[in-house]
DNA sequence: GATGAATGAGTATTCATTCAT
DNA sequence: AATGAATGAATACTCATTCAT
């Protein structure tokens, strides 16, 4: 495998007056624009600074290279439905199905929103997906979830648990971003998150059947 | 969304003797290679036709495009895949769910070959992702998948096994995709098939509990 | 000025059997309809050699390269049109101006058939234009004309008569060819007609008022 | 006949910036030169920058395409002697007449100078002849000649007048383009443009024997 | 003679990135 | 800091022509 570069994708500097940073929201805004009209092929500084109504020399100000700005929506993103989930996961008066159920539903929903602009950055990934600092991003959400399912789970080893955990949270991803990729109705939505809240709800008992409801 | 073109994606002609037929192999092997070397970024007409020791003009003599090449080489993985799966499911002589769980390991287990050239095949789906002949394709493993659904799950609701069937394809399919992201032992492997599979069967006999063991 | 290449363009080979004229005539068939269905830019020896029913091969049995093949057709229209006119020249039973009319007439109702092939013909000039061959043939209509002139314009010195002779032959080809450029309806085409038979008549009336009608 | 690509043909950007005027003077030079040099078959973008000294990026930067830098040529180049004829046509203290045989002078001169280049350019021309662009520049100049020809021709009929006019006009243009396809000296060029001019006033006053020297 | 597979130079165009102003 | 002109490597695809079969 010859090296492929993997250039440093972290923001070239701070932002700390208030000027950059609506700059740097500006650009982040019109790359969202340009991604879902255009598509990834399409997607270039040029327009993206085009459609911010900057210049090129000011993207490259605040971001490296293109693939950080990508990078830049695709964690922003990460850590928006990080801040959702674990905003479910610690309703601690709800029972932890439920809250499971209701992740599920809101994970699905906001899969579905904004889907052609998500598509598109999916197939962004290649760009950035080697850099170091995405694999940082996509861990952090985890924490969370693995202390709902230890909450869920309490009498299970570990590695059991770890299991479930990586299997659940990946099936929420992957097949989440799957479903999202075709046109989705409100009522296809909520049919399909309950179809995979069951599923996760069929499996958490079956590891303790505990969970079962009485 | 502007309109992004989807391009004729069939080969250009069906190469009947010999010579020809090799060469497409030749072509095809070469494009694993650069592929799974250089990934889609790098995955050019030229690079595959030096690769394959051939001339590009040989390459768009069996390909119409680029996108061909990519579709040809996903389609042929679906095809052998699909053939796998349903060999497994037709073995009427075991019981449903355990031929479901050697599905799973099969199939996890051979999406983690050659996972460093499946992955760059996924990043180039926008390739060929929205050409017709693409659909059809992944429709036909559906069928047998559904009929084994249905042997399953007799008593219940067609919508219910519908949706149960769709939701376990995207699972089996996208969240291993997922897992052959990284590379894998083949501890690691059973032990994630295991827990797939543990998934998909607590799912199902949450949905007739006929299918719980006596 | 680079020396541009000026290929040989004449038939690489006679054909004197039945079978190759026939090749040939397809060829040629063929060729008139990619032309007049694509374009110049089209026109390639595949596209033609496909349409004629024959192998790239064979095309290049009995045309040296792809500007033979235009050449061959452009001066097969010519020496066509040559002979109309020729016909039309010596019909001494007529008045001279007459002759001249209904010849001015007859090559632009000619110009403006298969108008569509012609000026994809006239844009592949530079293929061929430059070939020795092309030469040779414009310069044989020329005769017939001066023959015509002498008897139209005796009185007149050689060299008036020559500079007539020229403009009045470039006049009708090159407006000829610029009126058949666009779309025209036989009503059209007629007054166009008459009206550079004016133009003539007046001229050569003026050149030697004899010609005057009494 | 299959439909033909006309792509847009207009500048990409105003050069409003000294720096810019110089860039596309630089190209349109470059391009002039490479034309006359090496025929529009070897007319490539990469050649003009080079020439003029610049990067292909460049050229990209001003021109949208390639048809564009042979159109902005064609179209200065109409630009001009629409000029130079409008300012003899307008010299209301000679006689039309004497007007007319300047104009033939003048025009069929420029159309040698620079013959090489012209030739190229006109060969040039199924690349830009359908932009809707080229339509307009074509019909400004000729409004000009139209008042001419009316002060030339006041009593006869406006159909009558509007052929002569085309017919003057096509004639000025295609046989110009001819007659400067060869190598010519002064004398030679003197004597034809001459000749044109006799024809033309020969049918002007035949259409109105008012014109006619008393 | 006929075939048509193979060749590979050639072309237009794009776009990430830099850097002089 | 901001600009945007300039760069030029990179890329997909075509097509005239050859030549082994």
């Amino acid at each position: 495998m010859t090296t492929r570069q993997t250039p440093r994708i972290s923001s070239r500097k701070q932002p700390q007056q208030a000027r950059s940073t609506e700059l740097v929201a500006a650009i982040l805004q019109a790359a969202i624009q340009v991604l879902a009209k255009e598509g990834v092929t399409r997607f270039t500084t040029a327009r993206v600074a085009e459609k911010a109504g900057v210049s090129v020399g000011s993207v490259y100000q605040y971001f490296p290279n293109k693939a950080a700005i990508l990078f830049r929506l695709q964690s922003d993103e990460w850590r928006q439905t990080t801040q959702m989930l674990c905003g479910i996961l610690q309703r601690y008066d709800e029972a932890p199905l439920d809250r499971l159920r209701t992740l599920v539903h809101a994970f699905i929903q906001s899969e579905c929103e904004e889907a052609q602009m998500r598509i598109a950055l999916n197939d962004a990934a290649p760009l950035y997906r080697d850099a170091p600092e995405a694999q940082e991003v996509r861990a952090a959400g985890q924490q969370t979830f693995e202390a709902f399912m230890l909450e869920l789970l309490p009498r299970v080893s570990t590695q059991t648990r770890t299991l479930a955990c990586e299997l659940i949270l990946a099936t929420l991803k992957s097949v989440g971003k799957d479903f999202s990729g075709s046109p989705r109705t409100d009522e296809e939505i909520a049919v399909y998150a309950d179809g995979m809240a069951d599923m996760f709800r069929a499996y958490v008992i079956a590891l303790d059947p505990a969970n079962a409801p009485r």
